[in-house]
DNA sequence: ACCTGAACACCGTTCAAGT
DNA sequence: ACCTGAACACCGTTCAAGT
């Protein structure tokens, strides 16, 4: 076989990387996920090139900026999903889904706009996120605390709808907790 | 008194002002409310400075290209004010409100954005549109329908984010009135 | 194998020069 | 009074040239 160690990567390339990784976090805190990809690359004292080589697409760079948080989400709704309490347990999940799905203004958007697109490199992330999702919300739906006619997706939506409101309009974020309290009202099982 | 007739403009700017909104309804219907405003100016065969001379913002051109919209709505709401039946009213107007941020992509997305700048053009609209709805909002309140805890602003909000979600994901349209009726019942008084 | 930056085709916005 | 387009400062994306 020959000699080929695709993880084996030169020792400036693995370092420029990182540094563009550090800066764009940064960048995309404070510009949100449409901020200047020339800008990312200036301030990580690097090559438009360079940032091109690593991630070819926006969506390639941000999906290396969130894997971390989609990750670690993932593992929450793998952990809750051994809670007792189904329904609390998607309660909390949701919660801390609106909660990162705000961290990056248009982070919403792009989660959403991921759906239609299997192109994305987000689309893997939000697969998954929406199947821990919907695993919780069958368990919930099981013991019949939430209506049967939702799907993951729904929630997935109404979750990232939330977060935009407040993304848009950051003087409605005192109201989020509130508007979250409402939605899930409407997703539980009517009294019949 | 000066001989002063703010009403009588030049022939030529009254024909231009016209044709650019003509073609900017094209546009914006097409790219979303982000078109380049290079390309209107281009396809209505005017000057760049021209359209910037009648529309000094984006958000200008896009509150002149929406006002007739708005006026209708303001209008359905006073006529639904009528209605003997407050709760049929408001949903009647949410639905058509829902519909209508959906007339444009990214439209919802201007309209959020604009509460909570007072120094839009759009916000005259808004603000008319969400009193509206807050009238028709109290009626149904009054008449036990509704929870107590939601103001005008809350359904507004909710409203666009709804508009929203198939503005981002086109596929998920066929969901959106199941999601409308997912919140309606979030929204309507907990039997106690 | 990787980095670099010039080159290209776009933007939004302003403003001196024209009629 | 109004129109025009060049000028400026930005983009994203590609790619020939370098090491």
């Amino acid at each position: 076989m020959t000699g080929e160690s695709p993880k084996e990567q030169r020792a400036d390339a693995r370092r420029n990387r990182e540094r563009i990784l550090a800066v764009a976090r940064g960048v995309v805190h404070e510009q949100g996920t449409e901020a200047s990809l020339r800008d990312i690359a200036r301030r990580a004292e690097v090559g438009l090139g360079t940032l091109y080589r690593h991630f070819p697409t926006r969506e390639a760079l941000l999906e290396a900026l969130l894997r971390q948080g989609f990750d670690r989400l993932a593992g929450r709704a793998e952990a809750l999903g051994e809670s007792g309490e189904p329904y609390e347990a998607l309660v909390e999940f949701l919660r801390e889904l609106i909660g990162g799905a705000g961290a990056y203004r248009g982070l919403a958007g792009s989660m959403m706009a991921t759906i239609s697109d299997e192109q994305s490199p987000l689309h893997a992330s939000c697969m998954a996120m929406r199947s821990a999702a919907g695993r919780l919300l069958e368990r919930a739906q099981a013991e019949g605390r939430i209506r049967e006619d939702i799907d993951g997706t729904d929630l997935f939506a109404l979750a990232n709808a939330l977060s935009w409101i407040t993304d848009q309009a950051p003087s409605l974020g005192s109201r989020r907790d509130h508007l979250f309290g409402l939605v899930m009202d409407g997703l539980t099982r009517d009294p019949e």
